[in-house]
DNA sequence: CATGAATGAGTCTTCATTCAT
DNA sequence: GATGAATGAAGACTCATTCAT
């Protein structure tokens, strides 16, 4: 996708491309850290080092470590919120169970597209400056749910901001153990047909009135 | 296990007692520090000083920083594993919906009891050390969870394991969103009965042959 | 002086007297750096070397550079001051001319009691922090100088603050020349006498009314 | 000096006019960071976005930091010691009250014509560099004093090397203290005067042969 | 000649850990 | 056992200077 729009602009001015390719290295340099040597031991100059520059340069796009760190979240989790945001506008209007495969789908692609990355980032959410960050995204993907979900034919939900909620940190929590690396032999290869599967009726059973418990028709 | 050493010595010995006292200290300290400061300014010094005892004193009780971070984690999850256990064995041979609720009640009562210790963890369960860590206690509890989801009388799981795993870290997503601050207004309030009727349908699904579709009867 | 309150007061508790110790090597030690190396390559970590510690202690005396260097400036100005107060003290009530030879001795022998030192520290003085220390000093030597002068029985000070201003600058200016070590050869053995001759007649003719021009009796 | 060259080519070539401007713009842009940020952090880098050029360019002006740090001060010092030439040379001959009044009324006007740059220049004098040439222009100062001292036709000085580095110095404490900013309210505005009530005396008192004492006739 | 990105040595500062008292 | 001063390795960050464009 950004091939195409590459070979239409001849090339981006030698300054900005430079620009990105250097920021573009200090990120995967930066996930490579992270994953060889934990946040902790990811410091700038190991950064620098391994993208190829001088701490110097590394201080040139960033003013400072956190600044690098929320930038490399920040870039992944737009990413992600940018899937779903695709999704919940590809799947508006449709049926429930097309929002929920469409969602699973799309959230498992982009978190494993790159799956060291995602793994590797879980630490750096988890720092003081992180969890904003990590928070603003998930409620612009809750946002973008819920707006989803009120377009929904079957289905008529009483708060769709906390059934948002509910569908994305349910998703959030199995894909988490999948990456963290020590989830079952079989966990991967089903993840998706499971989500799909634990989703689904949760919102189906808003659909109908007189919902109470599960399963007490 | 150590029921056995108390009931003989009804009092512990005092050094026992005040290693214990000690260590609780630490623990509490450590917690405090890690809620005010965050991770990277949780250091030792003042993590003893809210102890109300000196560095030297710390390192009497471990022999780094890192194993007082760990035996902190430890002991939350060691806790939290405990309850999944005892909710497992006690409803060992219950029906699924049983099951669900005793396990979601159980989890969510260790987990919210001290949300502040909760959420603090998260970040050092995020760090190369704790990683480890929480995998074990989930292994274990994932264990726990299969074993009694193989009593199920109006159930039978294909893969225990598998079910397992996705109960448990479908059930962590939406409390550690809670439990990081940034759920919609109705989450706390409603958590529980949620988390039930997410989960219920997902296991009873299970129970019929020919299962493909969620609420295809 | 100070030896003798020692041989009094036993010896300080053994945790103070350390830290005294400590904290009068740094300055010693920072003294030194300055003169031997400039202001701008006076370094924590050398003047630590020097005062044979490690950085470490060195910040466990202060809190940072600038605040160690503010306290060497701040305790030499301090027994600069404190020299001065005392003179203005002992020559309450005296004639002008005995004022202006006691305070003009007192303030050379505390200047040029460690010359050393006192040049070294022109440069800490002329930074940013040293400016605002080196004027609230100056301000107390000021106000000492002008309650002095206010009880000569031998004149009357329409100004006293302004004319202890001149006294004061008018005598730190040569001996600053004399101490930068640019001056004339018998500079030095002559000040005292110079600064007598300069400022005595400047404050007698404050003494007579219808003072307009220096000599115009 | 230059002034013949200048005859020749009565419009500079214009190399050699914006070489000045150049050199202009990075004095002034060097006071002003100086004044705005302090000795420490008056980079190069700051200098020459100041000046509006580029780093490079200010180093195909000077060589180093320390040499346009120096050339600012060097070319403030000049004016100021070109001041007091003039005096000296305009005031040959003249009785003593004449020569002092002369000297204090140029120096005043040099030195306060800018005051923001003369007080910023204080730190850079006190630096390594800067105190030989403040030196150097001192003692070109105290020479041209000497040679005026000496042509007093109504007294004779001793050693007039000495009294020249008096007269200067006393007349230099004064001047700080007021550029500083910390000087008593009315100070300014008499210090020309008072400066003048301060040195004609010191200076007239060589005059008579038995001086011993001020004031004794 | 101007530019300004890149460099990397050198600073300040923190903090886990030790050990003499 | 407790204490907390001392240590010094290691990290974040700055900035004078260079040089390819």
């Amino acid at each position: 996708m950004s091939s195409d729009a590459e070979s239409l602009t001849p090339r981006k001015s030698p300054v900005q491309a430079r620009a990105a390719a250097t920021v573009e290295a200090l990120h995967v340099a930066t996930i490579q850290v992270l994953t060889r040597e934990g946040l902790a031991r990811c410091t700038t100059t190991r950064i620098a080092e391994r993208a190829g520059m001088s701490v110097g340069s590394l201080y040139q796009y960033y003013p400072n470590r956190d600044a690098l760190l929320a930038g490399v979240l920040e870039r992944h989790l737009d990413g992600v919120a940018a899937a779903v945001d695709r999704a919940c506008r590809g799947n508006h209007g449709k049926p429930v169970s097309g929002m929920v495969s469409g969602l699973v789908s799309a959230f498992l692609a982009v978190k494993l597209r790159n799956p060291e990355e995602s793994k590797a980032l879980y630490a750096v959410a988890a720092e003081r400056g992180g969890a904003e960050l990590a928070a603003r995204m998930q409620a612009r993907m809750m946002t973008a749910i819920a707006t989803m979900l009120h377009s929904a034919p079957d289905a008529e939900f009483g708060d769709p901001a906390l059934t948002a909620a509910m569908l994305l940190s349910a998703m959030i929590g199995p894909v988490r153990l999948l990456l963290e690396g020590f989830a079952p032999p079989e966990f991967e290869a089903t993840l998706e047909q499971e989500l799909v599967h634990l989703l689904t009726p949760y919102l189906q059973s808003h659909g109908r009135p007189g919902r109470r418990a599960a399963g007490d028709e």
